[in-house]
DNA sequence: TCTGGGGTCCTAGGACCC
DNA sequence: TCTGGGGTCCTAGGACCC
């Protein structure tokens, strides 16, 4: 079999995202600590100084803050605390109470996400959405804009060429957001995501094959994007620290320790061998609601709540599925209790539904299944086995025999 | 000082079918 | 009578990602 052509894939990383989009807004923050999460009481207060008539803003710190909630995202001031997204906010006050937090905005968020991506798809149209904030693109057969100059000599190299259209891309997404990324090229998704991380922020990093052994190899297993903290604890105890020990591992005993799947792709992607397509389009898998309560809730004191929270959660979830057009087969609950223990049940209907109602007594059979014996932190609604509504008739015929749904094109995804 | 909300993918056992 | 083997669906849990 003849060797694939190498290809040559971008990923675009915006920085410090959602935090980028608040400085466009309140500029004065620029070059101070500031991080985003929590709920809707921090939004800064308007005043008017009494002496220059000028607008004066006034921000909350983090240094009264009382909550459960967590960082979404951290300017890089912030981080030099040692402040980081995930972390909790009560514990980012004890670190650095000053730092100034925005509450999120995710409608802002989406509407600069799609201007980015807008921006990208414009230079290169074969892109992978990863995210709000991120996205693969396929460089493989895109040429930069002819030489303005005569000076210019075509790009002859495909690196480099590759490298004056990322230029091009980060130039566009610049005009059209006022915000800066960072771009990793590499043969793959897998390297171009870690090259990406390397000169953040504003980086742009052209990581070549003979690069591995230099760049990534001596970098955490961790960095590896799959390897997450319970796996690198567990590669650490077994010796294994960097991606070039990762590298070194025989892979029939990684496969031994972390399982057929896992085994492998770990192997793999520390010699850098990834040969996953970039995904143009991707269908949703599952379309969910949750909620973290600001105290834990009592089964039976907070009953009355808890059965207006768990309602309001399926109306959300129908909701969601109805405005993106799709029905759920399958129906699932997710609850937390106050020891952190999670707990999930589903329930496959025989029919897929976005009725609120279908859904609320398919998650209340769940509810059922479920023995209550703790105060609950988290309650959560779920909608999965999803069919595209354009492909579903309306409901089950009445004298439905079997519990196949019909679908107008069997080629739908189940 | 406990740890958000929205997702994806994998594993593993049991049911059920051929 | 001592018991197979593959495939698919369902369920529960967990790791991981942004």
């Amino acid at each position: 079999m003849p060797a694939p052509p190498i290809r040559f894939i971008a990923h675009v990383d915006m920085d410090a995202f959602y935090a980028s989009v608040e400085l466009l807004r309140y500029p004065e923050l620029n070059g101070r600590a500031v991080v985003i999460g929590g709920g809707r009481r921090h939004e800064p207060i308007t005043t008017t100084d009494p002496v220059t008539g000028g607008t004066v803003r006034n921000f909350s710190t983090l240094r009264r803050y009382v909550g459960r909630g967590v960082i979404t995202t951290a300017t890089y001031e912030a981080r030099a605390f040692g402040l980081h997204s995930a972390m909790g906010m009560m514990k980012a006050a004890q670190l650095a109470p000053d730092t100034i937090l925005l509450p999120v905005d995710f409608d802002a968020y989406r509407r600069y996400s799609r201007l980015f991506k807008d921006a990208v798809r414009a230079i290169a149209p074969r892109i992978q959405d990863n995210g709000i904030d991120e996205i693969y693109v396929d460089l493989t057969n895109v040429h930069p804009e002819p030489a303005r100059s005569i000076l210019q000599e075509p790009k002859s190299d495909p690196w480099e060429r590759a490298h004056a259209v990322a230029r091009a891309i980060k130039d566009a997404v610049s005009a059209a957001t006022g915000l800066s990324c960072s771009i990793g090229i590499a043969p793959n998704k897998l390297l171009a995501k870690m090259a990406s991380e390397l000169d953040k922020p504003d980086g742009l990093t052209l990581l070549r094959p003979e690069d591995i052994e230099r760049r990534i190899w001596p970098l955490p297993a961790h960095k590896i994007n799959g390897i997450g903290p319970k796996s690198s604890a567990k590669l650490e105890t077994l010796g294994v620290r960097t991606i070039a020990e990762l590298a070194a591992a025989d892979p029939a005993w990684l496969v031994e320790h972390f399982g057929r799947a896992h085994g492998a792709f770990m192997h793999d992607a520390a010699h850098g061998r990834d040969d996953g397509d970039v995904l143009t389009k991707m269908e949703p898998k599952s379309i969910s609601r949750e909620l973290t309560f600001e105290r834990d809730l009592s089964p039976r004191r907070d009953r009355d709540e808890l059965t207006q929270i768990f309602t309001a959660l399926c109306t959300g979830v129908s909701d969601d599925l109805k405005r993106k057009g799709y029905l759920g087969k399958t129906i699932g609950l997710k609850l937390r209790f106050d020891n952190f223990k999670t707990v999930t049940r589903d329930r496959t209907l025989d029919w897929p539904t976005d009725d609120p109602q279908v859904i609320r007594q398919a998650a209340g059979e769940c509810l059922k299944r479920v023995p209550l014996d703790r105060r609950i932190r988290l309650l959560g609604v779920r909608a999965g086995a999803l069919f595209a509504a354009s492909a579903v008739s309306a409901g089950p015929p009445p004298d439905a025999a079997d519990s196949t749904p019909w679908l107008f094109d069997q080629s739908l995804p189940r």
